[in-house]
DNA sequence: AATAATTAAACAAACGTTTAATTAAATCAA
DNA sequence: TTGATTTAATTAAACGTTTGTTTAATTATT
């Protein structure tokens, strides 16, 4: 297993604007469709800047990945360390900072989550891999400790677990403009809208969880 | 509410391959990162054939989804008007040929589902939305059936419900690879990897929508 | 005086598409 | 069936753009 370093880099406000350009443009857009002019020109800086600060347009991707998973290290190892709550108590925080964490950040994980260009950049890889693993065995954890416990039921496949998290998330965010045509609501504002979504994801992600990794009478067969 | 026709075009060998290395090449690389010179070149045709058969670039990915949509017409209506099967088997049914359906094409709804660029192709989209939406319709009808016999509970989210199903699929399917890895079958051969995911993910979604849709005695808060 | 930041212009390479010429296939009167 | 004629299929080459990146000159900052 290697060990992923993440340097510190403190970019200025001019970097930070491109970084903020380069995320979304390449979430709307994809990586391959989107040029470094229409980065420099959304950016309002010139063209050469890019090479000059970072590089390449692959070293900027990667900058961008560094730059949001270093400042998105997540609270669920405090999470799996608190005493006070038990599992299903565990489970509504585990549902409610994902829920928070793709909504705050819609446009990164639309790229981290559906750019092939990201498999072919192994850095990036190296440093996306390192991140799920790292999100899967907390939640591993956090789910044997329901068990040992006897909240939950044995035999649960943590890895498709986490899949249908992410996966509901991702479909959902990757749909939200459908889905405002879906839910009759043209009418309110987007913000009100995704507000709205929040909440009904919050509530469906954790029936979905609670109900499934009970601990209950129900045979299967 | 608009009327898709769906014109039964015949594509000759030649053009067959075509299509095929488009929908291989694409679900790799995405659209915008593959040239169609890759296309021509995997498919063993010269370059202008491409122009000369399908039009361009934009009308060969859209003779695809055509191509793949047409070909791929549910038989979930039929499970619709099904009266032997209890709202649970049809559950079962219904999952099954979900997970089918994506494992047996993997690569186009690899495409259908994280391509940005088919948001912008107008006769796309409409396609992709209109059998979305006629799928999800079926799927809402199971689901009230199965409500108003009593064996699913009330207040039941079907659109969030729909993009858990394929949201856990695309996720799943999107990350065979680093499946392999995370479940330490990296000596397995590919298919039998892949059987083994089907049969897996068959059980988790059928487990995660049996008990979260069941109507039960449990309170919720 | 020296380093950093910024710029317009230029670079070769790759892109989707079209052209004009050639070969293959189909059509049809004899 | 034959040979002439039309249509379809195929090709290499070229078209004008756009691509990521670099250069060399200039301005700002230290």
């Amino acid at each position: 297993m290697e060990e992923i370093q993440l340097q510190d880099i403190t970019y200025s406000d001019k970097q930070v604007g491109i970084l903020l350009a380069t995320e979304e443009l390449i979430s709307v857009k994809g990586y391959s469709a989107t040029s470094v002019r229409d980065i420099a020109h959304s950016a309002g800086v010139n063209i050469a800047m890019i090479s000059y600060y970072f590089g390449s347009k692959e070293k900027l991707l990667e900058a961008l990945f560094v730059y949001r998973i270093d400042s998105s290290r997540v609270l669920l190892q405090s999470l799996l360390e608190n005493t006070q709550l038990d599992p299903f108590q565990k489970l509504e925080v585990l549902v409610q900072s994902y829920v928070d964490k793709w909504m705050n950040n819609l446009p990164f994980f639309q790229i981290m989550n559906r750019e092939p260009a990201i498999k072919e950049f192994k850095e990036i890889s190296k440093l996306v891999n390192a991140t799920k693993q790292r999100n899967q065995g907390i939640v591993a954890k956090l789910i044997e400790e329901g068990q040992s416990k006897h909240f939950f039921r044995p035999n649960i496949d943590v890895t498709l677990m986490m899949h249908t998290i992410t996966g509901t998330l991702m479909s959902v965010c990757n749909n939200t403009e459908y889905l405002k045509l879906l839910y009759q609501a043209e009418d309110i504002p987007t913000e009100e809208f995704v507000a709205m979504l929040r909440q009904r994801l919050n509530e469906h992600l954790l029936h979905l969880l609670k109900t499934s990794l009970s601990a209950t009478e129900t045979t299967t067969t």
